[in-house]
DNA sequence: CATAGTTTTTGACAAAGTCCAAAACTCGGT
DNA sequence: ACCGAGTTTTGGACTTTGTCAAAAACTATG
């Protein structure tokens, strides 16, 4: 994130310390989650309320500032890295969360071609593994 | 699901009349949540406890005799359908959920390479978009 | 049919998030 | 620099989805 500021202003969203702070944490921390994000926040500005964490991760990613994966059995992770369709690697055992980028060049796999009459937008693509660290472990 | 019965008992658990009931149940309404899978075998035989839902479905997934289906922003869902590698289309708005085959026939997007030294052992794609009921609501 | 070992049930608990109303803040206009 | 309208932030209660644990009921083997 270049300048946190100015993209809210962009966005018109009111700057406060909250939504800056925020902003920092989930380019500092990508695949955070809420919990995670608001740790480090306390860390940049002392306090924030739990709910002022959700909020602002709403309202950003309702902007599309920032983009929110949610694998299964885990909350939900933010990233700062959107519109480079990118995909993700999931440890099933930790939850540690990679980027990959599409494994077939231009992304065959997320041809949106319709189906059940449904409009499709996205193509969601999760690999699932397991991360050099819990190899080891067991 | 040809015969719920001799399914359990060639996984070696013992036959009751909740497994029998929640198999039953899986195979009738693919997709179906652990709730609405609660209501249907209680309109079969009556009565069932939540746990003892979340129980059998637990054990039947474990064994790979059904699968846990778990999109973004839903309770997980279960299906009979396995071991032919279909994906998933989802409604965003009232979560509908459809099969798919793999778009580009033998899923070369489903290819297991390595990255930053995970062992990926799945890669899991979900549609997501708008169903047909729902376009129109809008 | 007895009994050892599972399942089922019940009820409390946990994690992740949302809802709501009151207090605090941002920012445009003066 | 200050006011005021409108938005954010906060704190607390609540909801949803699911798990834990112990007691009661059941399955299936001998």
């Amino acid at each position: 994130m270049r300048d946190p500021e100015a993209t809210l202003r962009q966005h018109d969203l009111p700057v406060t310390a909250q939504r800056l702070a925020v902003l920092r944490a989930v380019s500092r921390h990508p695949h955070a989650t809420a919990d995670d994000l608001a740790e480090s926040v306390r860390a940049d500005i002392g306090t924030i309320s739990r709910q002022s964490v959700y909020n602002v991760l709403n309202v950003l990613t309702d902007k599309g500032i920032i983009r929110r994966i949610q694998p299964a059995d885990s909350p939900a992770r933010f990233e700062d890295r959107i519109g480079d369709n990118h995909h993700h690697l999931v440890c099933r055992s930790c939850g540690r969360t990679e980027d990959v980028c599409c494994a077939v060049g231009e992304a065959p796999c997320l041809k949106a071609h319709s189906h059940h009459g449904f409009k499709i937008d996205e193509a969601e693509v999760i690999y699932w593994g397991t991360c050099p660290a819990c190899q080891k472990k067991r």
